[in-house]
DNA sequence: CTGGATCCTAACTGATACTG
DNA sequence: CAGTATCAGTTAGGATCCAG
């Protein structure tokens, strides 16, 4: 996603702008992806996202953790490490994000049901 | 949103596949909030689309119309009025995603209020 | 009223190479 | 190892005008 339009004047403001926001700040190709993967495997260093985020240049890689980072969905820290190491690891404000995560895979899947269905 | 990437090696491929789905489904600057619009105030008519999503441009409201019917989100009826008119109506499989975007406003509510905090 | 056709721009993304 | 710099390609989205 990018930058979301959504003023209708018929709706409860102040939702619609928690909508935006929320949808601003997941936005990008692979926001979900680094998210998913410092959940479910945990604290990971910039080299094992770039292996387990496929495709992946560290220019984006770099950009999207910067974002993350910025609207406090994860930390970073620098390791006193020979060579410089740095870990990644979700914040405890960013695992309300997998409420909506789950409620995209439960979507996603009954979906999939639907095409294959027909 | 877009073309989402999202192939990491090391989780359940299924669904991965099921979240970039969704995502791609729902990707656009403003299909979340036609959804929002159409189940808030129900069947709405192209004009009335054009009224509430402040600032949308027919030829892009037209393509993310396009988009969502032909993911069996939306419905598109024509009506045998004088001048033509078109109704618009979500499907009882787009129901679904209200859990995706009240799971987005959750987050979007209290990812507000830790912002103001600071 | 409901769009489609054109043109255009800004933003996102990628490939490659390079540095502390 | 963890990035930044540069360059170049793609594309979503907007402005405007036109048509059934």
């Amino acid at each position: 996603m990018t930058a979301v339009k959504c003023e209708s004047p018929k709706l409860d403001n102040e939702r619609i702008l928690a909508l935006k926001d929320a949808i601003e700040l997941l936005s990008g190709k692979w926001k979900f992806c680094i998210l998913l993967n410092l959940y479910s495997l945990g604290t990971m260093r910039f080299k094992d996202l770039m292996e387990t985020s496929n495709g992946i240049t560290p220019k984006v890689l770099s950009k999207e953790l910067q974002e993350l980072e910025e609207n406090l969905l994860i930390t970073r820290t620098v390791n006193n490490t020979k060579p410089v190491t740095v870990s990644y690891a979700i914040t405890p404000h960013a695992i309300e994000t997998q409420a909506v995560i789950n409620a995209l895979i439960e979507f996603g899947l009954k979906h999939r049901k639907k095409i294959k269905g027909k």
